[in-house]
DNA sequence: CGGCATCCTTTATGATACTG
DNA sequence: CAGTATCATAAAGGATGCCG
């Protein structure tokens, strides 16, 4: 016979979750995934838009991004360089869910 | 004329941003949350759901999520102690949120 | 039983200078 | 422009002992 927690709430996968944590903990990571939603960016431009952020802590974030597969980084072989960031369809279907966090900050206020 | 980008996706707020992350970031504060769900659990029933999590790592957490309000602590003077902590509202109103990021963790599979 | 105090190790973040 | 290298500090996590 099944417990009562079983049946209202099936004990959470540490698994899964800890892979969704990878994917949004730390000072910058959730708000950079935000902040690229549907558009795509440049580096510099990233920087300009995290103000504060140091360069070798963005050039990490975004390599961890590109690595997990959150976002793909495009690179043009021009003079001077440019490189372009956007999410990867997991970013894009990860999107709603990372959103509602926002209405979970909510309830703080 | 507003931008493409401020029509398609808002800034994102990162106020609340912070304040969904102080929730949820950490090695075990999710799991914590999640595993709480609806029940109510003893100090030390916790410790044995979290096997690995030091005292120091578990005392704080409650700690910190009891002052954030995420939940409850509710001590009884008997002796030997017990002590019983649950969500709160707050708690239980993200849980839908929380409980989704397991399926953002599944993209990962 | 349910913690807290102390000490220690590991990660995360940051400032800054430099380069293909 | 888009990073990397190096050095430094801060924050998180952990082991262990003690206590009301």
């Amino acid at each position: 016979m099944p417990t009562n927690r079983d049946e209202q709430a099936p004990k959470p996968d540490l698994r899964l979750i800890n892979q969704a944590l990878a994917m949004i903990c730390g000072k910058w990571r959730l708000y950079i995934i935000l902040l690229l939603g549907e558009q795509t960016l440049r580096y510099t431009q990233l920087s300009e838009l995290l103000p504060g952020i140091s360069e070798k802590v963005l050039a990490g974030e975004l390599k961890a991004l590109v690595a997990l597969g959150v976002m793909k980084r495009k690179a043009y072989a021009e003079m001077p360089p440019r490189v372009e960031y956007k999410l990867s369809k997991k970013g894009r279907l990860a999107l709603p869910v990372l959103n509602q966090l926002q209405e979970v900050g909510q309830l703080f206020n």
